[in-house]
DNA sequence: ATAAAGTGACTTTTT
DNA sequence: GTCACTTTAT
């Protein structure tokens, strides 16, 4: 198999394993997508494996993507003769996604029906806020955040409310909130994310026969980010490869950052308990970065305790030094970040498209996005503002779920008047003691008041509310009436239509056309899926998230956190943020095992870089609105000083270049202007001020052809001045 | 019933 | 500095 040759030792040996259980640790860089891709190619090629019968589970909808295309390239690639047989693809698809499919094929067994919606977060929070309600607890002890989190460990867990576990009185009301919030999405024929897992482990564990119909039907179950699953999804996988046991994972203890999601990386000693026989493989080349680079992500890994020591061997050689930078602030932080950027691109070293900025929390996206908006640079950001999580959006998708599921009374709640249409509080509360009273959905009552006075709810109601809520009720009717001829496309138009939202939402504000904007989107999605059943939208939108929604190919630097950097590469990378309490995060200080996962994550940072890293921190930092001092990260203790530059050697780099570079856009064969104004102060220096007298520079930067110095005076505090202005004087 | 204004609470990461 | 929720005024 020729196709072998592209891969190393220990690929192969990954690649042609018998079958079986496998267990493949795999270090960052060390092509681990690639030996999953191949091993595929082989089952199917070498081993005749039908590809149908083969299961791939990923952790994210990009990952699934990206494999499917690999698998795609090597099969067209091997059976460009072939046609048909081989055209049957492997299934390949998170865990969720996958789920999903199994349960609605196994509705009948459980407590919902196949067309059950998937509520995504905030839905989910919702809920929460209903059952605390319900069972009259306060939200200011029970905050629904907080609790939702509760629920979400206990079904990681695969404890169901009967299960939980009950120390604390605390326990106890957590106990019946979560038994309340899983009659509500019962209620409302919902799942929740956790859902998917949970019932699906919970429909193999009391069926046999259903078990053991997708046991058979995926002879072959491959696992990517091993150490980010569940305990759910481990017991799922269990029960899947239950007859043939041919599980083949691949994953990265010291890349596992999902534990507070209910990710065990203990899942890996379950396996190795559970499966005795695996055969493992350790995969240890790096063929990604530099030698530095590695050298840094050593020294930082290495800290942790009880780690498999498992080694990376560099295969690209040397390189540049891995630079650490301390800015005055945040902002400053994200000033150098744009400016050092443009410098290198300026000099050819880099495209803009080969750079990428991550940092601990989207919050920290602001600043950076601010200095790349004022230079006048594009950038993207993964992740963040939401798509799906915008008003609108979640407007018209709500109209689309209640008529796909009219049991979805969270749905209802916000869309009942919105476009405004006179249904009050006071009405949705009558029309919903009135609905449970006589045992029918609210929106059965809705639609029946539609008949005017022929309705026996109709009386019920003071006639102005009968005659809104029938107005409502009527386009309920029609659109469900339509369901069946329309593709989703047209179904959101006619919603459109019907409810007059644009006049609602598109104001004549600049917010109201953006708004307007996003609507169009989501109508060029539904476009997409022209030919799927409402159905299958809805669950593309609850399965897929933004991170997923690529804002097209365009070759400028990418902002995301460090989680969402997982599994990707750029040739240079900026990790920012590096405070104490930012990174690692205030929230993991009292927790070991959290801080461990901190470490991680710096970890996971700095092996997405390929030839150039850049750490950064700031002197202060601006948490609530107000800055505060912060102290460097306790990660910069740990790499030796001799793997670093920049930080002791040379603090006025910081402004080497200045806003005419920012100013410059992405394009290499812009020629850069000399600075009018040149730079005066340098951070360090004693200077002299008419007014405040003594102080020392910590910061200076060139600013629309101005010197902007920022300075600390004894007795005054920080100040900052334009150059030109202040007379000041330079003492040393 | 609705819109405007005020309040408080919070920010980790995501399927 | 932002969002969600509550109160207040129309």
């Amino acid at each position: 198999m020729d196709i072998l040759k592209l891969l190393n030792e220990q690929q192969q040996q990954a690649v042609m394993a018998g079958l079986g259980p496998v267990l493949v640790m795999a270090g960052p860089g060390s092509g681990k997508t690639r030996v999953l891709t191949y091993r595929i190619a082989y089952l199917i090629q070498m081993m005749g494996v039908r590809p149908h019968q083969i299961l791939a589970v990923t952790f994210t909808n990009k990952a699934a993507r990206e494999m499917e295309t690999r698998v795609a390239d090597i099969l067209a690639d091997r059976f460009s003769d072939v046609t048909q047989s081989q055209v049957q693809r492997p299934s390949l698809g998170t865990f969720h996604a996958t789920c999903a499919r199994i349960l609605r094929k196994e509705a009948h067994h459980l407590p919902f029906s196949a067309n059950f919606v998937i509520f995504d977060s905030d839905d989910q929070i919702s809920v929460v806020k209903q059952a605390i309600r319900d069972i009259d607890l306060d939200d200011k002890l029970y905050r629904p955040r907080a609790v939702h989190g509760v629920i979400s460990n206990a079904k990681n867990e695969l404890f169901l409310p009967d299960d939980f576990p009950i120390q604390t009185y605390r326990d106890e009301v957590m106990a019946r909130i979560y038994r309340r919030y899983q009659e509500l999405l019962l209620a409302s024929n919902a799942l929740d994310f956790d859902d998917l897992l949970l019932w699906t482990a919970y429909v193999m564990d009391n069926h046999p026969q259903v078990r053991e119909y997708w046991g058979r039907r995926f002879e072959h179950v491959l696992v990517d980010e091993f150490q980010d699953t569940n305990l759910a999804q481990y017991e799922l996988l269990k029960h899947l490869v239950h007859f043939h046991r041919n599980i083949y994972v691949v994953g990265d203890a010291d890349q596992s950052i999902y534990g507070w999601r209910g990710a065990d990386y203990r899942n890996v000693l379950r396996f190795e308990n559970d499966f005795p026989d695996a055969q493992k493989i350790l995969l240890e080349h790096n063929y990604r970065s530099t030698q530095p680079i590695l050298d840094v992500a050593m020294a930082v890994i290495d800290r942790n305790p009880a780690r498999t020591p498992k080694r990376l061997f560099a295969e690209r050689g040397s390189g540049t030094k891995v630079i650490l930078q301390e800015a005055y602030d945040d902002r400053a932080e994200a000033v150098y970040v744009v400016d050092t950027i443009a410098g290198l691109v300026a000099r050819k070293q880099v495209e803009p498209g080969d750079c990428a900025v991550m940092y601990r929390t989207n919050a920290q996206s602001r600043l950076l996005e601010e200095a790349f908006l004022r230079a006048g640079l594009p950038y993207k950001l993964v992740g963040a503002q939401r798509f799906y999580g915008r008003r609108e959006v979640k407007d018209i998708i709500a109209y689309l779920r209640l008529i796909h599921n009219p049991n979805d009374s969270i749905s209802l709640m916000r869309i009942i008047n919105t476009p405004a249409r006179g249904i009050g509080n006071k009405t949705v509360i009558t029309i919903r003691t009135l609905a449970q009273q006589s045992g029918v959905g609210m929106v059965e009552l809705l639609e029946d008041l539609r008949k005017g006075d022929e309705s026996v709810f109709w009386n019920s109601f003071p006639s102005r509310m009968a005659k809104v809520a029938g107005a409502f009720g009527h386009l309920f009717y029609r659109w469900r009436g339509l369901l069946n001829q329309l593709n989703p496309l047209e179904l959101v138009d006619q919603i459109l239509l019907d409810t007059e939202y644009q006049t609602y939402i598109d104001d004549g504000s600049d917010e109201g056309h953006d708004r307007w904007e996003n609507i169009l989107e989501l109508r060029r999605l539904a476009a997409e899926h022209e030919l799927s059943s409402l159905e299958t939208f809805l669950e593309h939108i609850a399965l897929v998230s933004d991170q997923d929604t690529l804002i097209g190919e365009m070759k400028v630097p990418t902002l995301m956190t460090l989680h969402a950097a997982k599994g990707l590469e750029f040739p240079t990378v900026f990790i920012v943020g590096l405070n104490d309490g930012t990174l690692p995060h205030s929230r993991s200080f009292d927790d070991p095992e959290a801080m461990q996962e901190e470490r991680r994550l710096f970890y996971v940072g700095i092996t997405r870089a390929m030839d150039r890293l850049y750490l950064v921190n700031a002197q202060s930092r601006s948490q609530f609105g107000y800055p505060e001092p912060a102290d460097p990260s306790r990660y910069i203790e740990d790499i030796p000083s001799g793997l670093i530059e920049g930080r002791f050697s040379s603090a006025s780099q910081l402004t080497v270049k200045n806003r005419q570079n920012q100013a410059a856009r992405w394009k290499p064969d812009r020629v850069i202007e000399e600075p009018k104004t040149t730079q005066h102060f340098h951070p360090g220096m004693r200077v002299l001020h008419p007014a405040w007298e003594e102080g020392m520079v910590l910061n200076s930067r060139l600013e629309d052809d101005e010197e902007i110095v920022d300075i600390f005076f004894e007795g005054v505090g920080l100040k900052r001045v334009a150059a030109s202005m202040a007379k000041l004087e330079i003492i040393t």
